[in-house]
DNA sequence: CTCTGTTTCAAACGTATGTTTCATACGACC
DNA sequence: GGTCGTATGAAACATACGTTTGAAACAGAG
């Protein structure tokens, strides 16, 4: 028996999906990726949505489980005082260090890009994936950072963490883009190189003050 | 003759593309919900990838556009300090009133599920269209911020537009995710709401002093 | 070895897709 | 009114898709 199959047909579907859409993924591209056979996808997942679900899910738990944990800690450090950065950074880093990982031998990860197709196939196969995963995560950073910006109104604060998702996202996902803007000068972003530039920008956001303009 | 039967595809295209993606919208369903024949697309259009970037120009040209005059309003104002807030939002305010413009009667426009697409749906189909319409505008306001605030160094602003174009692009897509998050407090956002949100947070962000963490 | 449950394989099924074809209808112009 | 370039129409084309089928290969247990 080869458990190796599943993990391998993950493997290629991960990739594929990244790099050309869910859509745009046949299941023949990829079965022949990870030279299986075409009818391992539907014995192994039962359906291409299935399989889809499960890419999401592979990737999606650890980051969220890594996020909360360092909530976790970071709310514990000080009981008194909160520090914004820190709720920040728990928030970021699991992803971009998943994102920016350096490909693997068997399995490179892509999840920045993977994750934009969450935001995008709007069907409710995504729907769901994105709803099992981040929903309540959302939640817990945004009752924490109320504690860290008292000062910030709820509402303001639900827009700041839609900004900060957009930034966190474009950021895994564009950076060919940044490449093109700077005009070669950005290169091959890391996530501690991503992290050191983002923090101060979300951390100013954060505490900013809702003067009329 | 009716001139109508292009346009007409152009706007059901739209919204469908909007809706489901690119290649999970048949030219079947276009033409069918623009009520024309099917051979209709390939005649005006030639192709389905023809098609889309007729799609996403005609949004993209005039949002431009108007970014660029809003852009020199800003920097001719005052001579000598150019002001921050005036060029972000130069940046964000035509997107953000075309992405929230409420349905029109025949035409309604969703750029911002529209803009989505490209950045994620990874042909050139789509590269292309980015690169025609966007590139210079993002070049010409990294050097306007550049004046704005000369205490950054130029590869922390690429960064940082970099977030700026993220939580944009974000905010327009995402204001179900909004909804959810906020647990229906924030249901309707308008453009105007969404832009005295989005100003001083990237206006403290665009600001802020890379201090190490 | 035989039997049983699991996994792989090649082939086929039905359907949906983008595109093309060719005949028809329309509208302007001489 | 006849003619020509443009536009529409119904139908067909070839291909690609997700899924299913049924037989073969494989594993471990009795």
């Amino acid at each position: 028996m080869q458990p190796e199959t599943k993990t391998r047909i993950l493997d290629a579907a991960e990739l594929l999906f990244a790099q050309h859409g869910l859509s745009d993924t046949s299941l023949r591209a990829i079965t022949d990726a990870a030279a299986v056979n075409l009818a391992a996808v539907n014995y192994h997942f039962g359906s291409k949505e299935a399989l889809i679900h499960a890419v999401f899910a592979r990737r999606l738990k650890p980051v969220n489980e890594r996020r909360l944990a360092m909530l976790d800690e970071a709310l514990s450090a000080k009981p008194g005082k909160v520090q914004l950065r820190s709720i920040l950074r728990a928030f970021v880093l699991p992803l971009l260090e998943t994102a920016f990982l350096p490909p693997q031998e068997n399995c490179q990860v892509q999840l920045g890009a993977l994750i934009i197709r969450l935001y995008t196939e709007p069907a409710q196969v995504v729907e769901r994936s994105f709803n099992e995963q981040m929903a309540s995560t959302a939640q817990r950073f945004v009752s924490a950072l109320h504690q860290a910006v008292p000062h910030i109104e709820n509402e303001t604060l639900y827009w700041r963490m839609n900004f900060c998702v957009g930034s966190l996202v474009h950021t895994m996902h564009s950076s060919t883009i940044l490449k093109v803007v700077s005009k070669g000068t950005i290169n091959n972003p890391t996530a501690a190189r991503a992290l050191e530039q983002m923090l101060p920008f979300l951390e100013a956001g954060f505490t900013a003050r809702n003067q009329p303009s």
